[in-house]
DNA sequence: CAATCAAGTGAGTATTTGCCCGTAAATGTA
DNA sequence: TACATTTACGGGCAAATACTCACTTGATTG
């Protein structure tokens, strides 16, 4: 009988009662103080001694808790401002928003903003998705500007005619490129871009307080070559110089960095530099996609990622 | 129906990362707002949500001494194989709290067996507590068998669905009792189990290699009585002949002898008998349980026991 | 189509918690 | 013993959190 009250309780015994009593038991630290015969304070430091000593565990039992640590790691791995991962796999219940979906939210959080901004967009599959997710608001005080032109090599409008459907549906102000992605000539290049209407925009562009790409890969069936911005040949040639993604038309290798030449000379669309203070956003994901992610990540051509689980557990894989 | 799929679930998604921020990330209400683009209040309503939908289940990882000290006497008093004791919060009237966690770490520990295991369990409001703690696992390895009946007298699923909230949770194959807890006659018991099925899962329940059991008591709130599994006049006829407890319907003395005739009679759960090799756990606690717990022990209906520190207190003063 | 109702929101407020800091007790040192 | 150093305690206060209430919104229903 006696025995129970001669073991003196260490330190550690109290902390991890109080512990209980706080997290389990959902106590005050004043209840739990009165209860072990302690001041408050005692109380409280015995609580954080709890939690310090890692006595107390706690699980999230959800999901979307393998999103949020691999978006931490993503995070920190490549030293990003923010980082979206979402559930690759809607057989969970959870509601799994694909990337357009977050995309969307992404957005939506931006043109709620009070202040008036100047958002700019790239363009793509995955961009024209996100946009189609985007609910209808009233953003007339917004600007939004595209960083790459519309004019496929044809002269038509682009298939993903994501700023038109963009300002669409959110009622704002839009200033389209009426560029090619990439001009015939270095030359054709210079005259295109010295127009002042076009020197505005990208002027306007470069003021931009949120940006929002897609990261493009350039295997076989590379964006740019279906919808023949470039051709096989030039593919090729960008290959060997070792690229492996493009953002807006900038092909740039594995590190990240831009590449010298090539089609790059030809690019029309507004220029993307690293480290940007203020949010770039890529969006983009799946297996192809890898390397061109990666590459992004490491010449922080981009400051934020919304991928997926899969996609992510790749990326942190590399 | 896909609003139950969509809408509902994002705001189970919103406080899975409310929570995850605020508990695993540590971050500040405050700041989860600003990263979940919502109100400060909208975010504290996100972490509450998410505690009481059990998306958070917090443990404490730590023998307190005192409870070590309890555990220890038990063991030594009834020979028992292990035993578990939490502490208690005198002034909280949850019956459950902390038993609930302990129980489903148990649970959980025997899960983890690389080799297929069959795990039986009984019913009652306890175990279906620790059930709801058990955090999300695949076990498609091992089964799971119900004990007892899941019929209710009036042929409506049982209140407590123990075994389906379990294979849910940990996607193991599972075979519920399809019969009452107890039959309306001998002959009826009879009849039922013989049916080929039933005997496959009585078969089964007898290789379990870990079994979990509540432990009822028959004052005048007992559990078979609120449930209508008995009448009053039956618990007062089982009283008289000196029953103390029951056990997945089968009802014992203070002795913990299994007693003969009465409603044991007519007991459609699968036969408990003393003296099992493999564990055998009882999760209860409660002063109104002291005696019921207490026969239990005595005849050793179960070798091992989870109790909280109040009731091993006057377990030993027995 | 208006009435009703459930659910969510923001503002305001009370409570709880984290932490700084001065003091006191305990421990170590000469 | 005297003195230095460490450790723990508790008061006080700002920050963080929980709760209440009135209001809005959107769906349902008669």
């Amino acid at each position: 009988m006696s025995s129970k009250y001669d073991a003196e309780p260490s330190r550690l015994d109290e902390a991890a009662r109080a512990g209980w009593l706080y997290y389990v038991a959902g106590n005050t630290q004043d209840e739990i103080a009165k209860k072990l015969g302690v001041s408050r304070q005692s109380a409280q430091r015995l609580v954080s001694l709890a939690i310090s000593a890692k006595l107390i565990k706690v699980r999230l039992d959800h999901p979307i808790a393998q999103c949020m640590e691999l978006s931490l790691r993503l995070k920190d791995k490549f030293g990003l401002q923010s980082c979206e991962v979402v559930p690759s796999d809607p057989t969970s219940s959870s509601v799994t928003l694909g990337i357009a979906q977050a995309g969307a939210a992404e957005m939506e959080r931006h043109l709620k903003s009070e202040q008036p901004i100047i958002m700019s967009v790239g363009t793509g599959r995955t961009l024209r998705a996100c946009v189609d997710q985007l609910q209808q608001m009233d953003c007339q005080k917004h600007r939004i500007i595209s960083l790459v032109g519309n004019i496929a090599s044809d002269g038509s409008a682009s298939a993903y005619d994501v700023i038109v459907r963009l300002a669409d549906t959110i009622k704002s102000p839009h200033f389209p490129l009426p560029l090619p992605v990439i001009a015939a000539s270095v030359e054709e290049r210079e005259i295109l871009q010295s127009q002042k209407f076009i020197r505005h925009i990208l002027d306007l562009a470069k003021q931009s307080d949120v940006t929002f790409v897609g990261i493009g890969h350039l295997e076989d069936n590379a964006p740019l070559l279906e919808d023949h911005f470039i051709t096989s040949e030039e593919r090729s040639d960008l290959i060997k110089a070792g690229a492996v993604g493009e953002i807006v038309g900038w092909a740039y290798d594995a590190q990240g960095n831009i590449l010298e030449g090539h089609t790059n000379d030809r690019v029309a669309s507004v220029p993307i530099f690293p480290n940007h203070d203020k949010p770039m956003i890529g969006i983009a994901s799946g297996i192809g996609k890898i390397s061109a992610i990666s590459g992004a990540l490491q010449g922080k051509l981009v400051n934020s990622l919304i991928t997926n689980e899969a996609t992510a557990e790749q990326l942190l894989n590399n």
